[in-house]
RNA sequence: GGCUAGGUGGCAGAAUGGUCAUGCAGCGGCCUGCAAAGCCGUCUAUGCCGGUUCGAUUCCGACCCUAGCCUCCA
């Protein structure tokens, strides 16, 4: 039985899908006037999962990340850069879908922009106003009334009041409410804008997921995803605009990931520590960096680091370095370690212990395989390479992984005076000369200079192997 | 100030009203010419103070500390 921690009871609870095998699905995706960073990639290699576990469980999920391609920032930073609206995000876009694919993070079944969605957007905010939800301001931007919806508050638990009291909410006078919020902000000359009842605009930013996953899951689903950023307001107002237009619970659950650190700081744009995917993933093979994820309970805080990401890549390495040599079996019995990691996935998405599992797994068939049992390491071989492919880990086979040197976790070397692997194995060939007649001392010189360049030679029965650090 | 989530071994990170995963690192052994890989064994932990209990790391309360949100942010 699948339990999930619903931000909105604030507890585990049993999943219970609103139609018989079937899941629907939002998560908030990316503002497109940048490149993704990690703090991107470790949510959406979370609901990515979350995903992959639905469908492992037998439902058909139907999952709708979004893409907001117009709003403030992406206005200003086209004009920043000289460059027109479209242009910039569909630079970005490309971008983000690279390093998805990198990351091993699937496509959505619909990914729907903003400024595809604006006639729905603007039906939306007619309702509101028609229901007396959302009113006209003196600016000519459209508000949402908070006051007008009694539950407002219930998803980040608070109250109006201690909103209202909170030293950072900017009084503005042409608000009825300081907490209102713009549905349709009216477009200042030269900005990019629609047309609508209220005059030439563009759509606030919560208002464009209301619509969507309105239109696209209807206007009741199951869970909705993001990061634990969003909660509030961006969710909070969300939850207000789709319950009031809709008169429906809206979502059953909401999912909300924790935030990647560094320097025990979360890391975000306006901080301005991040490290973006594309400038981490050359020194980093992409699966560490997932691993690195999913080694944390989705709802923790991760500290972004070398030494984390190195102990990622070694728990990584043991995995593939069990699975070398090993013919996976075209079936298996599933067995503890599938339970395990059943048991582990079902109580809220815990990776850790699903990864533990794996490990457990992976010590069994180091077993099986140092006492010549073949036809055993290949069931086992078989039942982790499943699991992981659950997680989206374990694709590579497993010669070509291990051949693929990290930086991180290989010698001080540059890549520019890396050997070429033509250049080790002549030295390899060397080395076994000198093995064989005994000349150990050479032997052992050859390994100590490979090893200077993070080559690790490994010795066994048919000759010698090698593979980076 | 309000609200939320946390504080577990050298590090990372699970779990639990009584026996505290897993990985890395360390130590001992097997294997090896020696190593590596692998296997076996093994050391170190539950922020602080009270309460409930036969027994709490786990439940309750206070305190301290950390992070986050309250403004754009995955």
């Amino acid at each position: 039985m699948l339990t999930i921690y619903n931000t909105l009871t604030g507890r585990k609870e049993p999943f219970r899908e609103l139609v018989a095998g079937r899941v629907g699905m939002y998560v908030c995706g990316m503002t497109v006037y940048d490149h993704i960073h990690v703090g991107h990639a470790r949510s959406q290699i979370a609901f990515d999962v979350v995903r992959r576990w639905l469908q492992a469980c037998g439902y058909q999920v139907n999952y709708v990340r979004n893409i907001t391609d117009i709003d403030d920032k992406i206005i200003n930073r086209a004009r920043e850069l000289g460059e027109m609206v479209e242009a910039l995000t569909a630079r970005h876009i490309e971008s983000m879908n690279e390093d998805f694919a990198a990351l091993g993070i699937r496509p959505a079944d619909h990914e729907p922009r903003a400024t595809r969605f604006i006639p729905e957007i603007v039906a939306m905010i007619s309702t509101l106003i028609a229901k007396g939800n959302a009113y006209v301001g003196e600016s000519g931007d459209v508000l949402y009334s908070v006051s007008s919806f009694k539950a407002y508050g219930q998803l980040s638990g608070r109250k109006l009041a201690d909103l209202r009291a909170g030293s950072r909410v900017e009084v503005d006078e042409k608000k009825r409410d300081p907490l209102d919020f713009v549905l349709w902000k009216r477009a200042k000359p030269g900005e990019p804008s629609w047309d609508s009842p209220w005059g030439l605009g563009r759509p606030g930013w919560h208002i464009e997921c209301s619509a969507m996953a309105v239109a696209l899951l209807g206007d009741s689903f199951d869970i909705h995803g993001g990061g634990m950023d969003l909660k509030f307001p961006h969710h909070e107002n969300e939850l207000a605009q789709s319950c009031a237009a809709c008169d429906t619970p809206f979502v059953q659950v909401w999912m909300h990931n924790g935030f990647v650190r560094v320097n025990d700081e979360k890391m975000s744009k306006s901080l301005g520590n991040f490290f973006t995917v594309r400038e981490v993933l050359p020194r980093l093979r992409p699966e560490v960096l997932r691993a690195f994820v999913l080694a944390s309970h989705y709802r923790g805080p991760i500290n972004y680091g070398e030494d984390n990401l190195r102990q990622a890549d070694a728990a990584l390495q043991r995995l593939y370095l069990a699975l070398r040599d090993v013919l996976p079996a075209a079936g298996y019995e599933p067995g503890e370690a599938t339970r395990r990691f059943t048991e582990a996935m079902n109580d809220d998405f815990s990776t850790p212990e699903a990864l533990a599992a794996m490990q457990s797994l992976a010590r069994e068939l180091n077993v099986v395989k140092a006492a010549g049992d073949g036809p055993a390491a290949s069931a086992y071989a078989a039942e982790l390479r499943t699991l992981g492919a659950i997680l989206g880990l374990l694709g590579e086979r497993p010669e070509v992984w291990l051949a693929t040197h990290s930086e991180l976790t290989g010698a001080a070397e540059s890549a520019a005076g890396r050997p070429e692997p033509a250049e080790i194995d002549r030295l390899v060939a060397a080395r076994t000369k000198s093995r064989r007649t005994r000349n150990f001392a050479e032997s052992d010189r050859i390994r100590d200079e490979l090893a200077g360049h993070g080559v690790v030679l490994e010795d066994g029965p048919t000759g010698t192997s090698w593979r980076w650090q």
